[in-house]
RNA sequence: GGCCCCAUCGUCUAGUGGUUAGGACGCCGGCCUCUCACGUCGGUAACCCGGGUUCGAAUCCCGGUGGGGUCGCCA
């Protein structure tokens, strides 16, 4: 009656960077400990004392906030629990489940490429399993001891049941020369140690899960459930790594994505609610849980991020909130140095929003009209500052510095009245007006430019661009 | 190569024996419109192949093909 209170983990290994596809791990994870009430445990696994480095670590604490990922419990480091496997270890060496070997890598990797070119399975071949004494000079490692015979079942929550015979698997490395243990072995010692119920994790894992099972099973323990995840693969279908490019998620805030946005990609990348695309966080909560996950390998569609899930999500966000992040990106660029509370920020954000995919988009758009200077387009200018333009601006420069106020609705209400007084369209005066202001034809609303810009400004750039006119 | 997994438009996917095979991104065209966008309407485009099972298969079974993963003192 009583089931044991949800757990899962997410338990990368520090590389120098957080890949999209460890990322939609921890994304999984995250979502499904939230979803079911339970715990979420960030766990490092830096038993390769060679690549670990605390820049990496941090890289992965600084991946995590940014994504929103936040968790319950660690992170533990498992560097720092070597004394414990060591102990687990020689408890399954007591046992007789685990045993000594002095067979040296040099050795191993000559009998590895023999039996491959005799086309023979090259696993290890057992030789030290009954040797008990040592070999002068060399340290030995710590093997598990895996049944020659039968077969093992796992019955995988999103791959369904799995059965892989046990002459496949091999007696694999617990603990290394130097005392330092491995992944196979800390994982099975820690999912248990720290009460993980379900694993849930990449399929890459899926053919270790498997020797992991016959640890379990050694030590008497009752293994978690496993959810082995399809990967995502690069547009080439091979499994997804750097030489793709674009594949470190911090990359993404570097390029003007929402976090969300990218949380959204990633998760529709294997989990699917029908024809619903776009899930604000608190939705994705609600709804995420393994049956609605695929097993099929997905090509992560980099096009979509963009033009989909940022875009709509920009959509979404409140304006305070991408004023926010507008300003910050347009300092990092040194394209505009605002107060945050800058009053043009939010007319920006209002202006732009539709029309920018990325926050890097958008700042493009915001330049302009933040610009001090007007960058002529020589095109635009041709086409819209011809002569018969000057009169029009003039006029346009009267009635607007004749206007009550100079708000978006008395601005739009000046230009209606000056077109329907000459039964123009509007186009015919908002154009050369635009060019004139910021020296383009493509920009925001022309209210929003004016309110950005401010009266004395577009006064000002009105009448030189009549001038510019009447002279071109 | 052994073992394991997978297979619907180019891509992400819906679909769980009977649908004109749906949605989205992309692409093409119309409408809207102060530009660009947004929005909207329409178009383009898929069930890998071959056998079964069945009155009937995208859906179930088998085989093939193709793709992927994995075979470390990496994780």
């Amino acid at each position: 009656m009583t089931q044991p209170k949800v757990r899962v983990r997410f338990a990368p290994s520090p590389t120098g960077y957080m890949h999209l596809g460890n990322a939609r791990t921890a994304i999984y994870n995250w979502l499904y400990a939230r979803h079911h009430g339970g715990s979420f445990v960030l766990r490092i696994e830096d038993t390769d004392r060679e690549r670990s480095t605390q820049g990496a670590v941090e890289v992965i604490y600084e991946a995590m906030r940014w994504l929103g990922l936040d968790w319950d419990e660690g992170p533990f480091l498992q560097s720092e629990r070597f004394e414990l496997y060591r102990r687990r270890a020689e408890e399954l060496v007591a046992s007789g489940a685990a045993y000594r070997c002095w067979c040296t890598p040099e050795e191993l990797e000559q009998r590895r490429q023999q039996a491959l070119a005799e086309k023979r399975n090259p696993k290890y071949d057992g030789r030290c399993r009954d040797r008990k004494e040592p070999r002068p000079g060399v340290e030995p490692v710590i093997r598990f001891r895996t049944p020659d015979t039968g077969e093992t079942v796992l019955e995988d929550r999103i791959q369904g049941r799995v059965v892989t015979p046990n002459e496949e698997l091999d007696d694999l490395v617990l603990l290394r020369a130097d005392g330092a243990p491995t992944y196979n072995f800390t994982v099975v010692v820690d999912d248990h140690e720290m009460g993980v119920t379900l694993v849930l994790r990449g399929a890459d894992h899926l053919s270790n899960t498997f020797r992991q099972l016959h640890i379990y099973r050694a030590f008497g323990w009752e293994p978690p459930a496993f959810a082995h995840q399809s990967l995502i693969l690069g547009p080439d279908r091979a499994k997804l790594s750097k030489r793709h490019g674009a594949v470190s998620v911090l990359q993404y805030r570097d390029e003007g994505y929402l976090p969300e946005a990218l949380v959204n990609a990633l998760v529709r990348c294997g989990w699917s609610h029908g024809d619903e695309e776009v899930f604000p966080l608190p939705r994705l909560i609600e709804l995420f849980d393994l049956p609605a996950v695929g097993n099929a390998p997905a090509i992560f569609d980099f096009e979509k991020l963009r033009n989909k899930y940022n875009a709509e999500h920009i959509k979404l966000a409140p304006r305070e909130r991408l004023a926010g992040l507008l300003c910050e990106t347009l300092a990092r660029r040194g394209d505009a140095n605002l107060q945050a509370d800058d009053p043009r920020l939010g007319l920006l954000v209002d202006g732009l929003r539709e029309r920018s995919r990325t926050l890097l988009e958008m700042a493009d758009g915001a330049k302009p009209l933040l610009a001090e200077e007007v960058a002529w387009d020589a095109a635009a200018v041709r086409k819209h500052l011809k002569s018969d333009a000057a009169e029009v601006l003039r006029a346009l420069a009267d009635r607007l510095e004749a206007a009550p106020s100079f708000g978006r609705e008395a601005v739009l209400a000046a230009l209606d009245g000056l077109a329907a007084e000459r039964g123009a369209k509007l186009g015919k005066i908002a154009q050369p007006a635009r060019v004139a202001l910021l020296g383009t034809a493509v920009s925001p609303p022309i209210d929003v430019v004016m309110a950005v810009l401010g009266r004395d400004r577009v006064l000002a750039r009105l009448r030189a661009g009549a001038e510019r006119a009447a002279a071109g």
